[in-house]
DNA sequence: CTGAAAGCGCTAACAA
DNA sequence: TTGTTAGCGCTTTCAG
């Protein structure tokens, strides 16, 4: 099986590698019976124009560089595999390939240089923005296309969530709605945006519902289930045990480590505290019973994310912001009615 | 920040395209002064070859194809992203790109073909090898260098895997040590060689104990969570009940599924059936108690993967096969002393 | 509507 | 030790 190039194709059709080259792109400048040949020809020998030479010819390489947090945070979320999913998905059909570098935050820039100066990625793609990133403003003097998954308020910039704020909210209001009164939060990740939204869902949620957000009702998760399942042993060991009924988790990781230094304290999930996540991680179904959470629509973000880059590269739009919405799914499970006085 | 090129660069230090190419690749036919020389004008220009153009010359794309089992397992099975961390960890060390095609069994090759006929892909990684797999025919006949996850009795093809036989025979010979005589195997998807190997550790630990291997005993899975909760279901709602009282399940997500349905029949784990998996998942750690599972070393898997291609690609290596050891964890937890009669 | 020719930026014989 | 000279295979003006 050799390969065939362009300048065989052409040859074998009579006509010059340029006629070829527009008759494979259809460019509607060849005469539509010419291109039908050729298109003929080119199938029959199994042709297809050589990528790497096409986007030398182009200025592009047809790649993307897939920020990921680092490693353990990746391999440990399964959140990010269903993401992964779907923004490959997209940039499959597309034609793009993708990089994958797995940098700790810290050498974000010195790899962003690197991919774009060797021209190696078209366009970069990010998560988890955090407070006044200084990732942006390096972005945006490298001229790269970037695109987040995770909302920021930096202007100009392409971002693709889901409704932090909303879903925090929902997510308290259905608790309150339990008969909660003392509602905890366990937060995610300091100085991330996410974390921040989905503490201000929980604020707003309380003060609508008329109870006052007592600071020692805001545990300090980092995202982790390890983070959880500690702060959560701790409350329960403090002097009067702990003094919440509720708790939202920042995120599923977190709701299945709370759950489980719950469990350890012989309390149990939901008859004794309730517990609600965020994510919807197929994990989550993975517990008895399935882990009550406020679902993202996981992979139909990543494949937003991927539009979103696509239409930057391709189509030249401008930058675009887009949220998705939520919803609280198997309710009733891991949260139920107060049963504690 | 404009884009510099190696003209400019050979320009400004007054010497060749040609020398500063060779330096920049550390050839030692340059001059160590002229080297050291074109290097520090290349970095305080902070010029980068072009990745593009470089591959176009050297005729490789340096990027490799992963495929991965269809959307729906792959989502679900975090296997697969701890899988996905190894092998691309490797490769972006050594400077290359991936492209996730996803595909569905049936289109492996005409994705196998396009892909190298476009000259997209330098290799090809592929998982989870049939009994007679037909893409292994395919492949060599494409003359695409490729390695598989997944160990296959082809000859002359490269594949890491882990210990499966060895594997499900220690799980086995564990169940047996704490008293169980009836223990059965939830088996994997039908037609995969993983899938019969720990069919085999299993019939031979049977077998070096003296327990006869009845059918019954024989639980039909196919690695998804769900099936196996449905066989256990089944099994449950049998005339006289489930005959075993430990199971061997071929993957940790069927463990997990397993022990949803014994939990809702009414059943302890491991108080009234012991429980062990295969995978060593990161998810596992998530159930109370977590889960007791032959743990394999998963990122490790991926890295050597990696290693194994990038031999055949750019040390023109012969092929080789790799067997990692795997080991009994969290002995004890859903794996415990026979208590029924 | 089609062809000739000039690159895209780098690598690798082959010379010197 | 270095330079010269062809390409790699495709795209894209610019003529015709």
């Amino acid at each position: 099986m050799k390969k065939i190039s362009m300048a065989e194709i052409a040859r074998k059709c009579g006509v010059s590698k340029a006629t070829v080259s527009r008759a494979l792109a259809d460019d509607p400048r060849v005469k539509p019976e010419t291109k039908a040949y050729i298109k003929e020809v080119a199938s029959r020998y199994n042709y297809r124009p050589h990528a790497v030479a096409s986007n030398l010819a182009r200025g592009r390489s047809k790649t993307i560089g897939m920020m990921l947090p680092a490693a353990p945070r990746t391999i440990a979320d399964p959140f990010f595999l269903e993401y992964l999913n779907g923004v490959s998905t997209v940039l499959f059909e597309h034609g793009y390939s993708m990089l994958l570098p797995q940098v700790s935050p810290n050498d974000v820039q010195e790899t962003i240089t690197s991919l774009s100066a060797q021209g190696r990625v078209d366009g970069v793609v990010l998560t988890e923005p955090r407070l006044d990133d200084p990732r942006i403003e390096f972005l945006k003097n490298s001229r790269i296309p970037f695109v987040f998954l995770g909302s920021t308020n930096a202007p100009d910039v392409s971002w693709v969530d889901g409704d932090n704020i909303g879903g925090a909210y929902s997510a308290v209001q259905e608790l309150y709605r339990l008969g909660h009164r003392r509602i905890a939060i366990i937060t995610g990740e300091e100085g991330l945006v996410s974390t921040a939204n989905r503490c201000r869902g929980y604020e707003h949620a309380m003060a609508d519902l008329g109870l006052a957000v007592d600071p020692d009702l805001v545990w300090h998760g980092d995202f982790t289930r390890e983070g959880a399942y500690r702060v959560v042993r701790e409350r329960l060991m403090a002097d009067g045990g702990m003094n919440a009924t509720a708790i939202f988790a920042s995120n599923d990781l977190m709701a299945i480590g709370a759950i489980q230094a719950l469990h350890e304290a012989g309390l149990r999930v939901p008859e004794d505290v309730s517990v609600i996540g965020f994510d919807g991680v197929e994990v989550g179904k993975y517990l008895t019973p399935p882990l009550t959470t406020v679902q993202q629509p996981i992979h139909e973000l990543g494949r937003q994310v991927a539009y979103t880059l696509l239409g930057l590269l391709e189509e030249g739009k401008r930058c675009r912001q887009i949220t998705l919405p939520v919803r609280l799914v198997n309710p009733g499970n891991t949260a139920g009615r107060n049963m504690r006085k």
